[in-house]
DNA sequence: CTCCAGGTATTTT
DNA sequence: AAAATACATGGA
């Protein structure tokens, strides 16, 4: 029997190469599974497990499903996620005009052509990841969040792969401190993760409820009450998982270094600075940073010259 | 050895 | 109100 097979128009300004190039990056993600021109993503619908295969076929998006079955509902919740994940229903036009604009930045509309603003849709792990990478450098965070994910996700097993996804906050709210230390959690973080789990256990948190407070101070209030959440890690989950436009994660290491390469500031602790920039992109914030941390990544010449030599004699 | 990583909460000035 | 500090670990 052939595999269900979703066919998702895209617009203008989109380049499943540019966000392809993103999800590979130079890092171990374990939560997705990059090949030439496509990628592989397990998630639940439903409680049930699906993998999903995605890439591009003309001008659509092309995303088969390699495991799981799909009846109506789960194509519209599959098609809903996509467009969640790779910011579909943005039209980034205005923002190429206002990079344009910028003697700095001018160079950005052409270098990262139709790059999305890569997504988490599930708002767990939009806060949970967060919280793991804090103040570590990411190839470390990558390297705790595998243990995490595969310790407590659920995973699929096709053609010999295991395709993890990220854990409930059902099952972390019961895991122990304890084990998540020997992970190499720090033991506040650990306690971060499952007083966070519990939160959305109790309902004092869901995607749905924080998407009905109507103006965005509020909502970044009701996430840095949460223990382990300071505004850094709110406005990095409404960015990346309610799609919204005008988040600033303050403070971010990264984004402060892709400042100073750019000249954009002289030292990282001018905020003045910071906002008044910031102003000049109103409504387009996210995508700003999110362009800016793009701009980090070391090129491919950079990344080759990092290969170690083994690797590409077996290549 | 020191400093800093896509920070945050807590304690101390 | 602002500044210092602990936290886990690893790479520069």
């Amino acid at each position: 029997m052939a595999h269900t097979d979703l066919q998702i128009p895209v617009n203008n300004n989109f380049s499943f190469d540019e966000c392809l190039w993103f999800l590979n990056r130079n890092f171990d993600d374990c939560l997705h599974r990059v090949s030439a021109d496509s990628v592989r993503k397990a998630l639940l619908i439903d409680q049930s497990p699906v993998l999903l295969e995605i890439s591009m076929n003309g001008q659509n998006l092309r995303v088969q499903l390699l495991k799981g079955k799909a009846n109506e509902q789960t194509k519209s919740v599959i098609r809903q996620y996509v467009a969640d994940w790779f910011d579909l229903a943005a039209d980034i036009s205005a923002f190429y005009t206002l990079l344009a604009r910028h003697k700095s930045l001018a160079y950005m509309p052409e270098a990262f052509k139709g790059l999305r603003l890569i997504g988490i849709p599930d708002l767990f792990e939009a806060l949970a990841w967060p919280i793991i990478g804090q103040q570590i450098n990411l190839p470390f965070a990558y390297r705790v969040k595998r243990r995490f994910v595969e310790k407590y996700g659920t995973s699929i097993f096709y053609e010999n792969v295991f395709y993890y996804i990220f854990p409930s906050f059902e099952t972390v709210a019961h895991a122990a401190q304890e084990d998540l230390h020997q992970m190499q959690f720090s033991r506040k973080k650990a306690e971060y993760i499952i007083g966070l789990a519990r939160a959305f256990i109790s309902g004092e948190i869901s995607k749905q409820k924080l998407a009905g407070i109507p103006d965005f101070i509020s909502r970044q209030k009701a996430l840095t009450s949460i223990r382990g959440i300071g505004i850094w890690t709110a406005n990095y989950a409404l960015m990346k998982s309610l799609n919204e436009r005008s988040c600033i994660p303050y403070g971010d290491a990264g984004l402060l270094n892709a400042l100073m390469n750019h000249k954009i500031i002289s030292k990282k602790k001018d905020s003045e600075a910071v906002n008044k920039f910031f102003k000049k992109f109103a409504g387009w914030e996210s995508y700003l940073v999110f362009y800016l941390w793009r701009s980090l990544a070391p090129t491919e010449k950079e990344r080759l010259m990092q290969t170690p030599a083994t690797e590409i004699i077996s290549l």
